[in-house]
RNA sequence: GGGCGCGUAGCUCAGCGGGAGAGCACUCCCUUGACAUGGGAGGGGUCACAGGUUCAAUCCCUGUCGUGCCCACCA
């Protein structure tokens, strides 16, 4: 027997060990290999990571549909996996080191390093996983991977030479994206702007050969000032026209700097005259292109000023006293004193209070420095193109489809990605480089080698490449690396392309774009089917939560205080959000409520001996609530199904909702007690087996949101009680109802059944009669009518608490009336109520019927209506209106009988 | 500067061409043997604003206002 209240945790744990036990999410089950194949890659969660809301919303959604799947029979496979994610990790081991006054990873040297972030992650990385299964993800848990181990970096090195060797990955020494806190690059999509209030100086630099003239430069860093190669004015500004191919004296510095004429110069900025630093902007270095400029890098890795000894700094300079003093400054620091030598001398014009975007590393926050290095490339904008037309011609689809236009905007605009990170936790990059320099790519270091000694012909010594790859190179191999490629496995064959990934939009960018350019690349084909965009869990302001703000809500705890079942539910039920969720944790608590309800109508059920019947045809139901609950069964089953396979996971919530709670739970149940707590009889028989029949199915319809509860109260592994057979299989591995058409009569009959009861309840509550029983006659009813409220006596007695329910040929005298569809039901006042309090309802009633009808009336009255709308619309209204005036007559009539008696 | 959203009941949000909905909150009634974590009945909305399309607009189009996010190389 089932305790008497819900204990979501009792049963999280115990649902857990049976799935476990049983095996239940394991990919290829024997019985299930002619079954087609239902694939989902999991955004692997990076392995210092903890489980926080956004991955609680990802993985419901993710479940819901593996599980629904599942049911339908499909083989499902919903791989599971970490990410090594190289900066986070590293940063958290290095923390550690610090924290624990070890040796910082300089000391330790790069292999002991490695190895103890190894050392890390078996002690305290992936707590995810384990989280993961306490939210009720059902992935193959025997499968997880990890973008570190053996056979992803095997795919790694695989894809990576063989981009290389198309020609799609290169070397290159350009301004990159330096990011000094971390001491490494990092791509343009790593890099967020961060408004900052700051400041604009305008700076002179003298005319050379013209004493006393000078041209005005307007900018926001003025320490790279030190590494300006020349001025820019626009080339039809006549304030400067005569400037142009003259030179500036940089002061400071004393280099002598050309006035150029480029078009990047905007004549309403500033002063109009841009001073150039190719070395730390990415415009300044395109225009140092075109026009030849010596491009000098004035910061070293930390963005300290590197200018003694500095060869490019000082040729062709003359630094002024003091300036070489700057050397190792930090760049704030340097601003203040390059401002400040500017104004000694006379030549800082004016400061203005300025906004300005600043770039920021979204990992360290630290300000991001363009800085020139060599680094590895991958050549995007040429993956890009097959990527754009698997989306284009629909072999991927997004959904919501508007997500495409940002997918298509981003690829068709893409820049090369910056794939080399100078850090030590990663895959390192297998490219060696030869005594001149000469660069060897190759999978080992041995082939490497081959490759050297066939080059020159000799066996030399190699220089392996210090650098790693950005942890998204090897993520956007994961829907094909964690299925054995690039070795030709079954797993490969069988679950890709996958079926469906679903994922934030905050990384269709990192992720999504990469995947598809690398799998069509690496594959051939699209990674995955459907790529369902889900919303962001925001806080109140719309902002990401995070811990540095302090805004989170753990769904850990979520899960301790009301339940895995219920967080999911709620998830489920608010994904249809555009782009923000702001979570509410009652709602939460409603949908706590709504498990605690399906555990007590359980209870109810069993309580009452509806024991699941094996001879039992649904389809043999004599019995009209019967055939009615099946119906309605059937209903919720084709709604749920339907808005799943359109991935409109808030409607298949709600559908079930309602026919769980709505319909079996408030109508079902209540109508069917007569019978359950009556005496013996074949319809009793008969509704046991239906209510149990009708539970597995909501059981089924709930499972893929609520699965804990569900499978708890499946029972499998429990005896059947009275010779109810035990369940052959756990509910997770049970099959998907299939909706039958429902019948008609007996939605109309017990419909009718339905609006009486309501009907009487209401009056009850309006003339606040409280629970006292009353006496119902219907008035003039027909034949059927009347044989139709014989057969629901007992439910209708009882749902409206009735003494006496009768028929009559005419309306008793002092009588409240009710019109019910086609029959109107009395209720003497005698003793109940006054005929005033009557009679302002019925009037209230009249208002609200008078106005309905005009209304109607006028559409209906209305010619052009009648010859444009469709057929179905114009029916429709008729209808209503048919039953508007019916309602109308009935209580006009009792208005008329109310007036004759007083 | 571009792009994408959103403004619907007190709050959090669904709906998106033909009768305005849910959860929570609120009011009233009900401890009837599943559930008071409950049951029943209610109140509450010119669906931001202004035009337009349509027989018909909360829903489609245009604009305005408010609000949020993403992208962008501006001194």
């Amino acid at each position: 027997m089932m305790d008497k209240t819900f204990e979501p945790a009792a049963i999280e744990t115990r649902m857990r060990a049976l799935w476990d036990e049983v095996q239940a999410f394991k990919a290829g089950r024997p019985e299930r290999l002619g079954a087609k194949p239902y694939s989902i890659m999991i955004p692997p969660p990076n392995v210092t990571g903890s489980l926080h809301i956004g991955h609680a919303l990802n993985n419901t959604l993710q479940d819901v549909l593996c599980r629904f799947e599942r049911m339908r029979g499909r083989d499902v496979l919903w791989q599971p996996g970490m990410d090594h994610a190289g900066i986070a990790t590293q940063t958290v081991v290095e923390r550690q080191l610090q924290d624990r006054q070890e040796p910082d990873r300089r000391t330790m040297g790069r292999e002991a390093f490695v190895e103890r972030v190894w050392a890390w992650k078996a002690e305290s990385g992936g707590q995810i996983l384990d989280q993961l299964q306490r939210l009720g993800a059902s992935c193959d848990w025997s499968r997880t991977r990890f973008t570190m181990d053996e056979g992803l970096s095997e795919a790694v090195l695989e894809a990576f030479v063989s981009l290389h060797k198309a020609g799609l990955i290169y070397r290159d020494k350009r301004l990159v994206n330096w990011d000094p806190g971390l001491g490494t690059a990092v791509s343009d999509i790593e890099v967020v702007s961060v408004e900052m209030r700051g400041s604009l100086w305008h700076f002179r630099y003298p005319i050379e050969g013209e004493p006393g003239r000078f041209i005005t430069v307007a900018t926001t860093r003025p320490e790279t000032m030190l590494g300006d190669t020349a001025v820019a004015v626009h080339p039809n500004d006549e304030r400067y026209r005569d400037l142009v191919g003259r030179h500036a004296l940089l002061p400071l510095v004393g280099r002598r700097i050309p006035i150029v004429a480029d078009a990047y110069s905007d004549p309403d900025k500033g002063s109009g005259a841009v001073k150039i630093t190719p070395g730390h902007d990415f415009n300044d270095f395109e225009v140092g292109r075109r026009h030849a400029l010596a491009v000098i890098n004035i910061f070293d890795a930390g963005a300290r000023l590197a200018i003694d000894g500095n060869t490019a700094f000082l040729e062709d300079a003359a630094p002024e006293d003091g300036v070489l003093a700057l050397h190792g400054l930090d760049r704030a620091e340097a601003r203040k004193r390059v401002v400040a030598l500017m104004d000694e001398r006379g030549l800082l014009e004016k400061t203005e209070p300025h906004t300005l975007m600043v770039p920021h590393g979204d990992r360290s926050n630290a300000v991001i420095e363009p800085w020139l290095t060599d680094q590895w490339y991958v050549d995007a904008a040429k993956l890009a193109g097959p990527a754009l037309d698997a989306v284009r011609d629909g072999d991927t689809s997004f959904h919501p489809k508007s997500w495409e236009k940002t997918y298509f905007d981003w690829l068709e605009n893409i820049q090369p990605w910056c794939v080399s990170r100078q850090l030590w936790w990663g895959h390192r990059i297998p490219a060696w480089y030869g005594p001149d320099g000469r660069t060897f790519v190759e999978k080992r270091e041995a082939e490497a080698r081959a490759a050297a000694e066939a080059h020159y012909g000799r066996a030399v010594d190699l220089r392996r490449d210090e650098d790693v790859l950005d942890t998204w190179f090897s993520s956007g191999l994961w829907a094909f690396s964690t299925l054995g490629w690039p070795h030709a496995t079954p797993e490969l064959a069988r679950y890709y392309p996958t079926s469906t990934l679903v994922t934030g939009f905050d990384i269709i960018f990192f992720w999504v774009a990469r995947m598809m350019m690398l799998s069509l690349f690496v594959t051939g084909e699209t990674p995955f089917k459907d790529v369902y965009i889900h919303a962001l869990v925001r806080d109140e302001k719309g902002a990401k939560m995070s811990k540095s703000k302090g805004n989170v809500v753990d769904p850990l705890t979520l899960i301790d205080d009301h339940g895995a079942d219920a967080l999911r539910f709620t998830l489920a039920a608010m994904a249809a959000q555009g782009r923000d969720i702001k979570l509410s944790v009652a709602r939460i608590e409603g949908y706590k409520g709504f498990a605690t309800k399906l555990w007590n109508a359980t209870r109810f059920l069993r309580m009452n001996q509806c024991r699941r019947d094996p001879t039992f045809e649904p389809g043999a139901a004599c019995e009209v609530l019967s055939r009615w609950i099946l119906g309605e069964s059937s209903k919720a089953v084709a709604e749920v199904t339907g808005a799943l396979d359109a991935f409109r996971f808030n409607d298949a919530a709600a559908a079930a909702y309602r026919f769980v709670w709505n319909v079996f739970c408030d109508w079902f149940i209540e109508l069917a007690k007569p019978v359950l707590q009556g005496e013996a009889s074949a319809a009793r028989t008969e509704t046991r087996a239906v209510a149990a029949a009708v539970l597995d199915d909501i059981l089924k319809l709930l499972h893929p949101f609520m699965p804990f509860v569900t499978e708890a109260i499946w029972g499998y592994g429990t005896a059947g009680e009275d010779g109810e057979p035990a369940r052959e299989t756990v509910l997770a591995l049970a099959l998907w109802p299939r909706p039958a058409p429902p019948d008609r009569a007996a939605e109309a009959e017990i419909g009718w059944v339905i609006d009486l009861v309501s009907e009487v309840r209401s009056f009850r509550s309006e003339m606040s009669i409280g629970s006292q029983p009353l006496a119902l006659s219907l008035v003039g009813a027909t034949p059927a009518a009347r044989a139709r409220a014989e057969a629901h006596r007992p439910m209708i007695e009882s749902l409206a608490r009735l003494s006496r329910f009768d028929f009559v040929d005419g309306a008793p005298a002092a009588a409240a009336q009710l019109v019910v569809r086609d029959t109107i039901a009395a209720i003497p006042l005698a003793g109940l109520v006054d005929a005033t309090a009557e009679r302002a309802r019925l009037s209230k009633e009249k208002g609200k019927l008078d106005a309905d009808v005009a209304k109607i009336e006028t559409e209906l009255g209305n010619e052009n209506f009648l010859k444009r709308a469709k057929e179905e619309a114009i029916e429709a209204k008729r209808e209503r209106r048919e039953d508007a005036l019916m309602r109308l007559g009935a209580v006009a009539r009792a208005l008329d009988r109310l007036a004759s008696i007083e």
